[in-house]
DNA sequence: CTGAAAGCGCTTACAG
DNA sequence: CTGAAAGCGCTTACAG
């Protein structure tokens, strides 16, 4: 079964294929209702799909995004994922997914994939410092968004992110306001500025009631294995405290397994917060108190910002900051 | 800044484009060691990456495939994504993500755009019969496997599935071995195979023992609202039970909120039992017992199938069954 | 060992 | 109001 062109309309409706092209983009002001409604009722009859392939070789555009993320089974970026998506639809595109796993490897190799892919545009939420990437993206001159992840030397690039310091800092505030004051802190990795900002949060907080002690933070991943290996780690060197803020929700459910099988009640015993809202923070019970990112809203406009780019628009704001708030619910 | 093609390496070098485009597609048995040297050299010194667009319009190939699912946001669907998408990159392919909500109208309009897109082929969780989506792909023979859900009269399609009857026969022997004898079941979707499915190990197994009783099946939807609304309708009705198998493991979360928020301590007053093993059924505490699919195995499998249907292999298993089992965990 | 030419299915000035 | 022609960047017989 040969697939149906562009050229069998032409033939069958008795026009040129200029003509049924110009139908089909509705640049079709010159021409005549009675040949509109003929090439469509053809296309119809024959069940045309147009060949985007070709379109896109003629255009150079594919309508097409790429997606770039550590790891879609992780919640808080399938939420992102689903958001760009959602939007993309909406505004014609469609999205290719990319799990890097935080590779800078996997980051290039998937970059140059999307550029021979002729992507329009590239969501990227880095796993690194990932400078080779952004300069291949760069020197190829893709429009490019950043999402959640800042990048050193790129703030002055198109991103969507958290004001992470900020929401750090009202969930310790909101701590110390219940009497807490042995408040322990979970980072999450080094080498990223996210961990960095939420730590700050933290340790002004902390600092400008005299709080503040080193051996009061603990490092570990994003990952539930991560948040349980710093509770145990936690449990092993001090056993006085009222409560510990993880860097991210995921960790907080490790940690919270690891709190309760050592006979830990929460939040009697100690408070947990985590930070993003991901959907399953309200999966356990009680459900955890935490710092709720805006994640689809994020991820909605930075599909948004993305088109923009491509489109380039006038006057938009490169930089989009969301403030994340406290959701106080079972944990603290 | 142009993009380099082909035509520039073919200048700089000093040769034809269609030698170039031999020594790239390694169809150069009979090209010099020397040319082949240019024509790398002066392709890194131009930092060129190839159109792939121009090839895929050339060749019919686009080496992309698409996935419809539901909801990427769902972790059951996110685990099979990434696997898919870890295969489908080690077999040279990338990856178009469709969420469809479940909706008809969505999965068709999806199904086109990937035509359009010339996708060499299609993985698809049907949300629904479907009947028309699956028409669509096949009048116009794009390569499709099914994965997890069933769709009648389909059973000939190639496929990747799971014994769902078999899992929830063994998950429900193991709590009549526990001496549990008052165990409620809650259904999925009733317009879903296999949710059918599940529901006829349940009965079956319940029957062979004399035990089953209508009253003791409820249904909802596969989510966690779902879970929390057929369980407070359980607590209406009953309230002389043992344990409660919830047909999936985000039905049974919800479940377990609304048991311990209503006093119910599990597993000591009510046993639960979900079904998939996602990742977060290990979030919790007590972690949830819950018959496992081999989710990333399926996967995988999955893409595997498609690829060799894609290449036209011979003699390929059309569709794959896999056993569930039992993980016994904390809450029963 | 390599090149000229046609073709993949579209779009887009240009001409009439 | 519509068509002929060139072009997008590749691949692939075919010829020599």
């Amino acid at each position: 079964m040969k697939k149906v062109t562009i050229n069998d309309i032409a033939r069958i409706a008795g026009v040129s294929k200029a003509t049924v092209s110009m139908v089909f983009n509705k640049k079709d002001e010159n021409i005549s209702q009675e040949t509109r409604e003929k090439i469509f009722k053809v296309a119809k009859e024959l069940n045309y799909i147009p060949n985007s392939v070709a379109r896109s070789l003629a255009t150079s555009k594919s309508y097409s995004i790429g997606i770039i993320l550590p790891d879609i089974t992780n919640p808080f970026f399938s939420e992102i994922a689903r958001a760009i998506e959602d939007e993309a639809n909406i505004l014609g595109y469609n999205v290719i997914l990319c799990n890097t796993d935080n590779k800078i490897k996997k980051e290039e190799e998937y970059i140059k994939l999307l550029i021979s892919k002729l992507v329009d545009g590239i969501i990227f939420i880095a796993g690194g410092a990932s400078k080779k990437s952004l300069k291949l993206i760069k020197d190829n001159s893709v429009p490019f968004v950043l999402v959640d992840r800042y990048i050193e030397d790129y703030e002055d690039n198109y991103g969507v992110f958290c004001k992470n310091y900020e929401g750090v800092v009202e969930g310790v505030e909101y701590l110390l306001g219940k009497g807490k004051k042995k408040i322990l802190f979970v980072k999450g990795p080094t080498e990223l500025e996210i961990s960095k900002q939420r730590f700050e949060g933290y340790k002004t907080t902390m600092s400008k009631y005299g709080l503040y002690i080193d051996d009061y933070v603990f490092e570990s991943d994003f990952t539930l294995e991560g948040g349980k290996r710093a509770t145990e780690e936690i449990l092993n060197k001090l056993n006085d405290f009222d409560a510990i803020f993880y860097s991210n929700d995921v960790m907080a459910f490790g940690g919270i397994k690891v709190l309760t099988r050592n006979g830990y009640k929460i939040p009697d015993d100690v408070s947990v917060v985590g930070f993003d809202n991901i959907q399953i923070s309200e999966f356990i019970e009680p459900e955890l108190t935490t710092i709720s990112q805006p994640i689809y809203e994020m991820g909605k406009d930075a599909c948004n910002l993305l088109v923009k780019v491509i489109n380039e628009d006038e006057n938009i704001e490169k930089v989009h900051y969301y403030t994340p708030k406290l959701i106080i619910r079972g944990t603290a």
